[in-house]
DNA sequence: TTGTACGCGTTATCAC
DNA sequence: GTGATAACGCGTACAA
């Protein structure tokens, strides 16, 4: 069990070959003949080698590393998310280099530099805090997901489709008022569509509609007294009126459910709720929240699928530097549940 | 904006130093005069260096790469013990390469071998599938988080204290009989203490008890229809008895609670409850659940930190092979809300 | 304090 | 089909 240092060389002195033709057994193995085929792989398990990547990209430049930034775990959606790009790794082959930058810039900025010192050969970014000017200015493939996007490929949910969706579906329920509880949230994030959509949708058909935009709330404590201000303001403004809730989040659509279902014991006809998202809360919740679900697999997979076009790119002899950035929409599906009719 | 690929030979001949010195100025600095620091630190603003860190571990052979296997990243348990080993990167520098394993046992030995292709120096392993003994035998050091662990380092959660202190607090709250629901766990992974902590506080105080184990539900909704299932078993078999429900999870927990809370539109006196994990959960829930918290942020740190030693171990010109094992244990936190007195 | 020469494990470019 | 040899970028004895 001993720290088994087997190189080509090794290899090559133990088969009479030369280093070349054990490189060539890995890389072209068909410009070997079979049996000098059979005589290395023989040597291989003999030896007990174990290939060295490091030395493979230090030697051709290629590592194969994609580095990730996002910005916390807590949140399922980021979560989900990780998950499903480390997921492509069967597909697309690229190792996965890891941070957490916790909205931090400055922090952010020196996981960059990480990562590009360890010649990673594309970005994935799903943090907020680099505007996409700096990050196109690093001169590497990038894409990021969900967020600002106008200098750098993105992939995003097409999120005004996914307002009108659910608050179409809020009008169809018949209500009397409709409300969209979102935080600020700037105009060139993905997000901000969420709120144009019920905007247009809500005059379309010339239904009466409010604009709640709330401080951007961390704990769930603080969530919950938002939400409760809401739901008091709301009740007294809107009485005996059927008030069609759109959350901006699943989060906030729970916790806006809790406090009616407490005073009620259920959701009363004068309330549709829908969120967005389709965390796990949604479906754990005391109702089951009808929401708007992102389709975070194919997120992640447009855009890894973006970047490896990029990066093969890069590969080749004389790489067309881009010329047209790439932004991708992924439809969203809305999730008829319990809080909606 | 061009590939920028300046050498320590470009800065060496830029400053009519040799790549020797060069070398020296980042690992050695105090052995340069300030008068050549300072030309050499000029010289690295003007051609624009950057460092190149792959060149580095081929050259010295420390690559402080971590390999992380995670069964999945859904379970919030998994996504935040994620999130606290990364955010380690502050602390000990190391970088991490992450594969989600899906609980595949041949997808992880592929894993383990990509792994240990790129150098890695030590891994972290928070899935079950492949044995402690075959994982000892890679030869590398290694830190399992929960699970079998005979043959490897591992940091695990007291989950017998866990236990007991959920246990008696349903006890003072003077249940007159006491269910501890779990799935099918093995003897040999630390959660199994969860239902010997519920045992023996039981046997001692002398209190009329069962045990509920379930087959391992996946979706919610069998989540669901499982907890049902036990809830109406309970209901019939213990009519007029203060019941207390300790959970092997919130998940669990959550569903129970749903249930009871739909049919009495609150948690009568006749139900407590009580969680493990404190997942997001168990304070997004009805009404927030009483739970035992696994200190995830500790967990990670100290298996980082028993890593960590190893791999400076490895590091020494004659490492001492690792002689004993270190299994540490984590106290859990009971969080005493809602659904307990 | 600084420089020379070589090693790390693989791939690429020529030859043969 | 196969082999010598030179990269790749940095660390490190050893020498000066």
């Amino acid at each position: 069990m001993n720290k088994n240092k087997i190189t080509f060389a090794d290899i090559a002195k133990y088969t009479n070959f030369s280093k070349t033709t054990i490189s060539r057994y890995f890389n072209n193995p068909d410009s070997l003949t079979l049996e000098n085929q059979e005589i290395i792989a023989k040597a291989l398990v003999d030896l007990d080698y174990r290939e060295n990547k490091l030395a493979k990209v230090f030697a051709n430049g290629k590592s194969e590393f994609v580095g990730i930034i996002v910005p916390n775990l807590y949140l399922h959606y980021y979560a989900e998310m990780l998950n499903q790009i480390l997921n492509t790794y069967e597909k697309f082959g690229y190792k996965f280099l890891v941070f957490v930058s916790n909205n931090n810039e400055e922090t952010e900025r020196k996981y960059i530099r990480e990562l590009l010192a360890y010649k990673i050969e594309g970005m994935i970014i799903l943090s907020h805090t680099i505007s996409s000017e700096e990050l196109a200015s690093y001169d590497i493939p990038i894409v990021v997901i969900e967020r600002e996007d106008k200098y750098v490929n993105s992939v995003n949910t097409d999120n005004y489709l996914g307002a009108v969706q659910g608050t179409t579906l809020l009008f169809k329920n018949k209500c009397d008022v409709l409300l969209h509880i979102n935080s600020m949230v700037s105009k060139d994030v993905p997000a901000y569509g969420r709120i144009q959509g019920f905007q247009d949708i809500c005059r379309k058909h010339n239904i009466k509609y409010e604009l709640i935009i709330k401080e951007l709330e961390h704990s769930q404590q603080e969530i919950n007294q938002c939400m409760l201000e809401v739901y008091e303001y709301v009740k007294k403004k809107y009485p005996n009126q059927k008030k069609g809730l759109f959350l901006s989040n699943d989060t906030y659509a729970n916790s806006m459910l809790n406090i009616i279902f407490r005073e009620y014991g259920t959701l009363p006809d004068e309330y549709r709720i829908i969120g967005f998202d389709d965390s796990p809360i949604a479906i754990q919740a005391i109702m089951p929240i009808s929401t708007v679900a992102q389709q975070i697999d194919k997120l992640a997979y447009e855009a890894m699928e973006i970047l490896v076009i990029q990066m093969n790119e890069r590969k080749k002899r004389c790489p067309k530097p881009q010329t047209e950035l790439i932004h991708k929409n992924i439809i969203p599906i809305l999730i008829r549940r319990k809080t909606t009719d």
